[in-house]
DNA sequence: CCCGGATATGTGGAAAACCACAATACCGGC
DNA sequence: GCCGGTATTGTGGTTTTCCACATATCCGGG
């Protein structure tokens, strides 16, 4: 993997060289940025890791950045810092997925582990979002089908409640094994649920 | 369904009070504790529902109300109410799970929501838990069987990884489904998924 | 000792999954 | 018109799943 693990977005490029610091110091690899914008800008946001994000930044502050991230499905995990945060913005910033959000002065023992909760969830974000991709190539029919297999019905049972033939059934079931890269009913029934339609 | 949906736990009646009135106006059932300690000792903690616990509370806090649901492992959702909250507690409620973490004077439209909210999850938790206790009853063999199965491995691979005659993992598969509920292997892959070894 | 649970295995057979090869029809894009 | 994708279906055959019936061993509890 080529991008770093961590990125770090403060325009004080005094508390970023601290946690740089600190998180290189665990053998984390950091790329730092000033701003936001050239983090959305520069950063490969399809790959999994982790992005601490300071609250309070001039021209696109850490929310916009994190809504932005959501906006393009992207796994990477969120930790955000601030030296001024309030109630309201920190459960918020929670409920759209942040692994935490932490205050200033940073402890450092903190940080690691929000860092390592962000990162673990960020790789299984990475694996959902790729098999929900795989999913959207599937037909509504494939998608139907698939759903069926999930919830266990033979493709006889399939069949009858779809009004086709077994055969039939058995196409579009081997149609969407072949989209999601399943090998198996059992597999893709897994890979499925894994989605959550 | 003879539980009410929603569990009120709040020292001060008459904020109790309001909140009763605003949920039953939206149609929910409502039970009112004057304390964390009652509420512990009387509701059905394993059923789905929602709790609005007060942060503040003289002789248990919301904090430690909800810090024995997630040690019981109850499935009902969390919706913290305070008068004075920090950010600190805050993040913390909301990364042990709590649906929501609200400020008094209490917003009639964001409790509603929070309700909702909790409500949703808790659904999904008591099924997820209820997976969970059957995933107990299996061995640790039957465990492991049913591992593999959810990654889609046939029954042929799974006796030559495991060294073992092919209808002894037929055997195993067979016990796991019938602990799970499932039906078939590809019910067994998704039920297992769900739990997450 | 008996019983239940866990682990292991064999035999024989039905049901289900899986699919190559083949065909038809419709739709949209080049 | 050709091509690719979607939807439907049939034939014939192999592999896999599922399991009744049966056997054996070990362990712990009543």
């Amino acid at each position: 993997m080529p991008e770093p693990d961590i990125h770090l977005v403060d325009d004080d490029a005094s508390t970023g060289d601290a946690c740089r610091f600190l998180l290189e110091g665990y053998g984390y690899g950091v790329t730092y940025w000033s701003a936001g914008t050239d983090f959305l800008a520069g950063a490969t946001l399809e790959a999994a890791g982790c992005v601490i994000l300071d609250l309070r930044m001039p021209r696109m502050d850490g929310t916009a950045v994190h809504a932005a991230l959501r906006e393009r499905r992207s796994p990477l995990g969120v930790v955000i810092l601030t030296a001024h945060g309030d109630v309201p913005t920190a459960v918020e910033q929670m409920k759209q997925g942040a692994a935490d959000f932490l205050q200033k002065p940073v402890n450092g023992t903190r940080l690691i582990a929000a860092v390592d909760t962000a990162l673990a969830r960020s790789r299984s974000a990475w694996e959902v979002r790729i098999l929900a991709q795989r999913a959207t190539t599937l037909s509504e029919r494939e998608r139907h089908v698939a759903r069926l297999v999930r919830d266990g019905l033979t493709n006889r049972a399939i069949a009858e409640r779809l009004h086709v033939a077994v055969r039939t059934v058995e196409v579009h079931r081997a149609a969407a094994m072949r989209k999601m890269g399943a090998h198996s009913s059992a597999e893709l029934a897994a890979l499925w649920q894994r989605v959550a339609d």
